[in-house]
DNA sequence: TGCATTTTTCAACGATTGGTGAATAATGAC
DNA sequence: GTCATTATTCACCAATCGTTGAAAAATGCA
């Protein structure tokens, strides 16, 4: 019927996505997500739109990536202490990948200027949404398991690791050492049992 | 000897880091500094080099206000459990202002493609730093006190609240509500008796 | 073998980017 | 008043920005 595309969209879209973590939404030019896809610049718009479509695309992508490789614990079908804990050891282990230290693609948006952008915003606040989520699930049942008091502000304490979670991110991001990201996640740590 | 000055450098100064912050440095153009500091282009570059010379001198800036603002009273005369809380009521306080909304130049920054540039790396490295060592010397007091038990790792926990310093600036950038801010907060002060 | 459809290539668009050269204006020293 | 010095104004630079139009190439269907 048609011309058939050159290029697997998906494989397109993680270079692309890994183009963004490098250099943000500001810092990557359309050329280089062509150097980034090996894609003609004509192909890109055809097949996403414009550069903030893509973009969220990007965004969009990062967060279901994010959530299968480090939220799982949280939103799997054993959530505790033990998920928690295992949501920070994951986050430790990528600081010390090349990838990793890119950090992350939502917590370095939020803190740009590209987090102005309402549709950016909302795809922010959306994720942060989920984090929160996935860590009040998980803290709601260390309660039940008594790794917490049963009178634990599980709200604020969800709150509090979500913030923990985006302090090592950006700070991964900016090359503080390992062990500086380490020291915040054990003294977090300490609230579970 | 020569022409004058028709402008206050302290204040063109004052304004240019506002703009920083509003856009970052990618994100704002030397057209806006123009506008923001209602300065000609010719007389930016002389007075200050470049737009990345200019934005050096706007993060020093920053760090110096902020130092001054928020954490004095990690470095004055009465370190302790009370000097971190006092910290914190100080950010929390400003996450309801316009201005404390932008955020924290240095953290927007490290999770920007600007911080990719080792000068700039440099002086974020300095900042976090600063941070750290202030919170060390008032927990090392508060330990003192008898408001953490005498076998607290000083040095992890110091790292930790950088941490939380850092989570509140960028979720607070991120329009994250003020409850949310305060919930990590009280989270994380339940470590001080 | 055309025909319709869609991808790819290539070149260009106007706008904006960071940065500069040169003339003009304002000062203090003489 | 003249001169040296520095600040301001204004026009302009090449480079890059995101985006698009139009032709060429590749497919399945008739």
């Amino acid at each position: 019927m048609a011309r058939p595309k050159e290029y697997d969209e998906d494989a397109v879209r993680a270079r692309a996505l890994l183009a963004f973590l490098r250099g943000g939404y500001d810092g990557t030019s359309v050329g280089d997500l062509e150097a980034a896809t090996d894609l003609n610049r004509r192909s890109l718009y055809n097949a996403f739109g414009d550069k903030k479509a893509l973009f969220l695309r990007a965004l969009g992508d990062f967060q279901a990536a994010a959530g299968e490789r480090y939220l799982a614990p949280l939103e799997g079908d054993a959530p505790g202490a033990a998920a928690v804990r295992e949501v920070f050891a994951r986050l430790l282990a990528a600081a010390d990948t090349e990838e990793g230290r890119l950090g992350c693609l939502v917590c370095n948006t939020a803190a740009s200027e590209a987090g102005a952008d309402p549709d950016i915003k909302a795809q922010v606040a959306r994720y942060f949404d989920r984090v929160e989520r996935g860590f009040h699930r998980a803290l709601s049942a260390a309660r039940d398991d008594g790794a917490l008091a049963s009178d634990a502000d599980i709200q604020s304490l969800a709150q509090f690791y979500l913030g923990v979670l985006v302090s090592v991110c950006v700070m991964g991001r900016g090359q503080a050492p390992t062990a500086t990201l380490s020291g915040i996640v054990e003294e977090a740590l300490r609230k579970l049992a």
